[in-house]
RNA sequence: GGGCGCGUAGCUCAAUGGCAGAGCAGCGGCCUUUUAAGCCGUUUGUUGAGGGUUCGAUCCCCUCCGCGCUCACCA
């Protein structure tokens, strides 16, 4: 049972006022002629004159919206309304309404009501576009005050909000408000939508099959994280919730599907922070007869075509904090640096100098002697460990770090001649990884080792080995094309193209810990 | 999980070891072109929860809850 507070009873009593006066307060249909942007395009339209000379029409617009704003004056209130493209004045005059139902408006409807309104649009003393109400009425009462916020337009037109509603978690846990009284935040999320629809179009039109495949699996794999485990009741099986697509798609490259990806959902139970949310979405793509280097110029395109389509532009900003600004620019080609070269010119280090553990290990403590790498750590983790702490940071603009340690790439393929490297790269933006792809491993024989491999020495963590998978490993001894694969956070390119610090301000419904 | 910080009215924020405040919102008035409308009056609190110290705690201490930053973790 709800607790309502004053505000809430207040509005509660209306709702019963307004019953007992034979008025819905939830009616059940709604009209309206005109968005408020439409409104003021057909006020606009009629005021540049009626073709041929004709005298500007009167322009008659029935809106639907909720109210945000209201100042009552006695025999006339102006009220602001807002519906999905932006806010509306309406102008209620007792010449038009009668003292009656202007003080029936200011008496029972409140911010956040939703409400109908009919009349002529016309300008006020100011120039404002408003609807001059001719009849009204109530669409839903809010029972509940939206967090309250108000707009001061000063005089050089800007915004300047006041007590708008800042606090990160409840803005995240009501996200329902905080898009009911922040238009930036549904910006955001529209622009989400439109990365999402721009990458689908992109791959659809290079001959890409958008499938799905199993979110709920049997074995987990295609990622070094740990899963969400479930059970099924009838099967009495345990599954689990999938880590990432890959073994899937590559199965369907055996089964001469040449160009796949799908866009959805993995579950990994990590830690949460700034850029890990426990379920975040992913792209992924395979193509067939392709290998890492086309897929970077893929990639290219890919990004560009999305920063073209959706923002027209292929330069942005990037806040990183506070004090910190970063101009991205993403056209082409982006920077390509090679990983070895990469690491010896921020270290000091050549890690072809350094082909075990015990050598490199000795060789990073000399050299930089307040670094603390993990002393137990295979080769490919100290390699990370490098690119983590001396050449990540370096990487802001778009740039391809390619040639990965093997050993920390179970997946990929050795370069030719190059037993102890595979062909892999990860695109970095802004200092942060972005994507991650290869030209995958299609030998059978190779994969079993590697899986060997993975689940004896890559970790003493039980929870992060990777599991053998039989079917898949049946599935490469038909044959896979050589092919070159790839996966992207989406998430992580939206916080980038729409300069957000956080993955919460790109998730409508950011995992959050349960209230009390 | 570790460290640091925060939590006060519906929202944004003050304050103090001694009656808990402001603006907005709300409520009652006045006001026919306002726009953070204005003017007069007025209501609202388990100060995140629990415990302790104290004559007295919102403030000091402890535990817990939640959030933020950060480190760890996270191909």
């Amino acid at each position: 049972m709800a607790e309502y507070t004053h505000l809430e009873k207040i509005r509660l009593q209306k709702i019963e006022e307004l019953r007992a006066e034979g008025i819905e307060p939830y009616p059940t249909r709604a009209e309206r002629s005109h968005t408020s942007r439409e409104a003021i395009v057909a006020l606009e339209a009629a005021e540049s004159g009626a073709p041929e000379g004709q005298p500007a029409g009167e322009v008659k617009a029935t809106l639907a919206g909720r109210i945000r704003a209201t100042r009552a004056m006695g025999k006339l209130t102006f009220a602001h309304i807002e519906d999905g493209e932006g806010k509306i004045q309406l102008f209620l005059r007792i010449n038009e309404l009668g003292q009656e139902q202007v003080d029936f408006f200011n008496k029972m409807f409140d911010l956040g009501d939703f409400v109908q309104a009919s009349g002529v649009m016309m300008r006020t003393r100011t120039g404002e576009p408003t609807l001059q109400v001719h009849s009204f009425r109530l669409l839903s009462k809010a029972v509940s005050p939206l967090p309250a916020d108000k707009d001061e337009t000063l005089e050089n037109g800007t915004v300047l909000r006041h007590a708008a509603l800042e606090d990160p978690e409840l803005r995240a846990r009501q996200r329902y408000a905080d898009l009911a009284v922040n238009p930036d935040v549904r910006e955001t999320f529209r622009k989400r939508a439109a990365i999402i629809k721009s990458i689908r179009n992109f791959l659809d039109d290079n001959g890409f099959l958008e499938v799905e495949t199993p979110i709920l699996q049997p074995l987990y794999g295609g990622a070094a994280a740990r899963p969400f485990t479930t059970h099924h009741n009838e099967l009495d099986q345990d599954m689990y919730l999938r880590i990432s697509f890959e073994l899937y798609l590559k199965r369907l490259l055996v089964g001469n599907l040449e160009r796949v990806y799908e866009i959805g959902r993995d579950f990994r139970n990590e830690g949460v922070s700034f850029k890990h949310n426990p379920e975040f979405t992913q792209l992924e793509f395979y193509w067939a007869y392709a290998d890492y280097l086309q897929v970077m110029d893929l990639t290219e395109q890919m990004v560009g075509h999305i920063c073209d389509t959706v923002f027209g532009t292929r330069k942005f900003t990037f806040d990183k904090d506070e004090n910190t600004r970063y101009e991205l620019d993403f056209s082409s080609p982006w920077k390509r640096i090679q990983m070895r070269q990469g690491i010896l010119d921020t270290s000091g280090i050549d890690i072809a100098d350094h082909p075990t553990a015990e050598s490199l290990f000795k060789a990073i403590v000399d050299k930089h002697p307040d670094q603390k790498p993990d002393p137990g750590a295979a080769r490919g983790k100290l390699i990370d460990f490098l690119v983590g702490e001396f050449l990540e940071p370096t990487l802001i603009q778009p740039t391809f770090l390619y040639d990965y340690p093997r050993d920390i790439s179970p997946l990929a393929k050795s370069i030719p001649g190059d037993p102890l490297t595979v062909e892999r790269f990860e695109g970095y933006a802004a200092g942060f990884e972005l994507c991650n792809a290869f030209t995958e491993l299609n030998d059978p024989l190779d994969q079993e080792q590697r899986f060997i491999e993975m689940g004896r020495d890559y970790t003493d963590d039980e929870e992060e080995k990777h599991p053998m998978d039989d079917d898949y490993l049946r599935a490469m001894r038909y044959g896979m094309p050589p092919n070159g694969g790839f996966g992207m956070g989406v998430d992580r390119l939206t916080m980038l193209l729409t300069n957000k610090r956080s993955i919460r301000e790109v998730l409508l419904f950011p995992a959050l810990r349960n209230e009390e």
